[in-house]
DNA sequence: ACCTGAACACCGTTCAAGT
DNA sequence: ACCTGAACACCGTTCAAGT
């Protein structure tokens, strides 16, 4: 009835990918542990051998999320990374709307989380922000950014042409930033 | 071993009550038909008279939170409108830390969703912004707004000010809102 | 008109048993 | 070492039955 993954051995990182796949296919809410496993083509328990609990799976889903934004080469114009950060973000919750909510209801904590976060406090440091006024900066435009990328995701801004709006916006808080 | 709320007949104004209370006491996510049912001292199904299934009772929560908003005086000035709105927002979060969320995964569609919705368009036409600017930057500051205080109540920004923060983004996006 | 209990098709997770 | 099936304590919801 539903396509088994045959290739090899079950291992975390293929666990995590057709937990993300069945999300997206079947719905967030409808993934779960007994779905994933026949998914797998495998006892509902084998799973819990790559994943503690479901906690731990949806855990792994959030850092493996963050893993596909691409950073920035430090080489760009700091406006120019800004925009490719917010960008990445924006594809990875058209990309994947059904579970791009998650990084908004769990704290990131793994590598990953940090690259970007790291990258955009690289930007923003040579903006000329100054350490503190660069985090508390960081804060603002991530909840920007996310936030946008979640209503656009949950249909909140039904009828907007979010693209553009998303550029406008970020035009404005990056002449905030010059300015700061 | 539970308080059972034993006032009068069952309402849907009660189990709604009921639910929210449920809900920051347990932890939203065992918030269920059932121990809703339980909680008010009756049978798990005789809930589903006043709530046709799950998630009409969590649109019905949705509605009730935003009703607890109080909305500015028109006779206030612009700045201070749109303020007292954000810490409105931000005073619903600190007090259903648990069902803030749902605000920003559920569409609103009552009444009570475009109040503080028109309340805030108002004070941004009273700042002098055109029509469609407006609107353009209410969806820019509830974003901000909502984000913050989601971020707050997931933990997201732990360790940091987030008055403080919250002030300084505001102030921002204010003076932004000024210069357009 | 309003409420009930049993039943159905699901969950996450523990645990003893199999190879 | 790795996987399984049965079991436990839960879900949301349907439906026939009670008052």
């Amino acid at each position: 009835m539903r396509t088994v993954y045959t290739s090899g051995p079950l291992k975390r990182e293929r666990v995590l990918e057709t937990a993300l796949a069945v999300a997206e296919r079947e719905g967030f809410e409808q993934l779960s542990m007994r779905l994933l496993a026949r998914e797998l083509g495998v006892s509902t328990m084998a799973v819990y051998r790559h994943v503690t609990n479901k906690d731990d799976l949806l855990d792994g889903l959030v850092e493996r999320l963050l893993g596909e934004l691409e950073i920035p080469e430090q080489s760009l114009p700091w406006e120019q990374r800004l925009r490719w950060l917010a960008r990445e973000v924006r594809a990875l919750a058209h990309r994947r709307p059904e579970v791009f909510g998650l990084l908004l209801r769990r704290r990131a904590v793994g590598e990953d989380a940090t690259r970007a976060r790291q990258a955009a406090l690289r930007a923003l440091r040579d903006a000329g922000l100054e350490s503190k006024a660069a985090e508390r900066m960081e804060r603002l435009l991530s909840t920007v950014v996310m936030g946008f990328a979640l209503s656009e995701a949950t249909g909140r801004f039904e009828g907007i042409d979010v693209e553009d709006e998303f550029e406008r916006a970020l035009e404005l808080l990056t002449r905030l930033v010059a300015t700061q």
